[in-house]
DNA sequence: TGTACATCAGTGAACGCGCGTTCACTGATGTAC
DNA sequence: TGTACATCAGTGAACGCGCGTTCACTGATGTAC
C-alpha cells in the first residue's frame, strides 16, 4: 500500500489550505450573499489561484457545500459541549437558549443563516444539511424540556421545542432597527426566557 | 396643461405592462432566487423585449423594489381586511394567526420571504421596506393582545407580539420534512395557537 | 375634419465584464527498493 | 545513499456564456388648435 499516513507535511498543507479556503468562502458568503459569491472571489481571498481553487473543490456547489458543512458541525457540537457542562435539567434549557442567543447577536451569523435557507429551497444538499441541524437542535431542545417536565409527555414537549426553536430562529428578524427603538432587545431575549421556561412547566391545555 | 388623463387606453396599457411584468419577477424570484434572478429571464416571461423592460424599470434594483412594494402593500391589506371583519377581541387575534399560518401553508411564499430576508441584509430599500412591513404587522398583534387581555401593559404586550410573530416566522422552517414525519404540522400549528393565546392573556412573571 | 406635435410604447443591436469550468502543464514532496 | 516513480500542490491560459446597461431608433396613441 503507498497511501502515506496522514500525518505527512504535504497533506497537513493541503488540509490547512482547505481550512482557509473555506474560511474566505464563509466570509464571501456572509458579506456578498449568494448571489455576490463567486469561486473568483473564493480564490483570490483565499489566496490561491483560481485553477488550484479547482484542484480541492472541483465546483463552485462542491465549496458551499463543504463551508456549509463545517459550519453546522461546529455549531452542533459547541451546542453539545456547552449543555453537557451544565448539571441541571433547568440550567441545561437555559444554556440552550443562551447559546443560541449569544450566537444571533452576531448580525453575520444572522446573515448567514438568511442565505442558507434561501439557498436550501433551490439545492437538495444544502437543505438535507440544514435539516440534520435543527433536527440535531430539536432534539436537544426535546430532552432539556423533558428533562424539565417529564408530565409533558414527548409529543407536546416535541411540538413545544419546535416552537421554541422557531421563536429563536425567527427573533433575527427583530434585532434591526425595528427592534432597538421601541423593543429594546435584552427585554425581548428576557421575555423569551420566560416564555420558554413557561413551555416547560405549564401543563395546562 | 398636456398631462393626459389617467383613463386613456395607452396608459391603462402601461399600467397593466407592469403588472404583467412584476407577476413574472415574482415568479422568477420564487422560482431561481435573487442569485438566479435575471432582467432576461423577467422579460422573457413577461413576454416583452429586454429594451422595453429597461423602459418601465431602468433597472434590475428597481424591478426587485417595485415587485417587493406591491407584494407588501397587498399582504397588508389583506391582513387588514381580515381583522377587520371580526366582531370580538380574542376573534381579531385568532383571525390574524390564520391569516398568516395559511399564508405560509404556501412553499413559495416561504420561498419568497427567505429571499427577500436574504436580500433586506444587502439592499437598504428592501430592509426597510421589509422593516415598515413588520412593523405594521407587529403592530396589528400587539393592539390585538391589548385588546384580549388590557391587563397586559403596553410593553410587555409588544414584547409578546413580537415573540408571537418570531414564532410564526420561524415556524416556516419546520415545514420541511424535519416535521412531516414526527411532528404533524396540523398539531404543531393548533399548539403555536394555544400559546398565543396563553401569551396573550398570562399575566404571571 | 385635418394637421402638427408631444408623449408613451416598443425594438434591436451592441458594449464590456465577470462568470464556471476545462485542460495541459510544471514543481514539490514522499515512498519503494 | 541514490534513483525511479507516484502522488499531491499549484499555474495559467482559454472556452463560451449570460449578464446589466446604453443607445439610437421606429411606431402608436393622444392633444391642441
Amino acid at each position: 500500500m503507498s497511501r502515506p499516513r496522514s500525518g505527512t507535511a504535504v497533506l497537513r498543507k493541503g488540509r490547512d489550505r482547505v481550512q482557509s479556503v473555506l474560511d474566505a468562502a464563509t466570509a464571501i458568503l456572509i458579506a456578498d450573499g449568494y448571489a455576490g459569491f463567486s469561486a473568483r472571489k473564493v480564490a483570490t481571498r483565499a489566496g490561491v489561484r483560481l485553477g488550484h481553487l479547482q484542484y480541492y473543490f472541483p465546483t463552485k456547489q462542491d465549496v458551499v457545500r463543504a463551508l456549509l458543512e463545517r459550519y453546522l458541525a461546529r455549531a452542533s457540537a459547541s451546542v453539545g459541549d456547552r449543555i453537557a457542562a451544565e448539571p441541571t435539567p433547568a440550567r441545561r434549557l437555559d444554556a440552550v437558549l443562551d447559546v443560541i442567543l449569544a450566537d444571533q447577536r452576531d448580525a453575520d451569523t444572522a446573515r448567514f443563516f438568511w442565505e442558507l435557507w434561501a439557498l436550501a429551497a433551490r439545492d437538495t444538499a444544502v437543505a438535507s444539511a440544514m435539516q440534520a441541524f435543527y433536527r440535531g437542535y430539536w432534539k436537544t431542545v426535546v430532552a432539556a424540556l423533558l428533562d424539565v417536565q417529564p408530565g409533558l409527555g414527548r409529543p407536546r414537549a416535541e411540538r413545544r421545542a419546535a416552537l421554541v426553536i422557531a421563536m429563536l430562529e425567527g427573533l433575527t428578524l427583530f434585532r434591526s432597527r425595528t427592534a432597538s427603538r421601541d423593543l429594546p432587545l435584552p427585554f425581548l431575549e428576557r421575555e423569551l426566557r420566560d416564555v420558554a421556561r413557561k413551555l416547560a412547566t405549564d401543563l395546562g391545555t
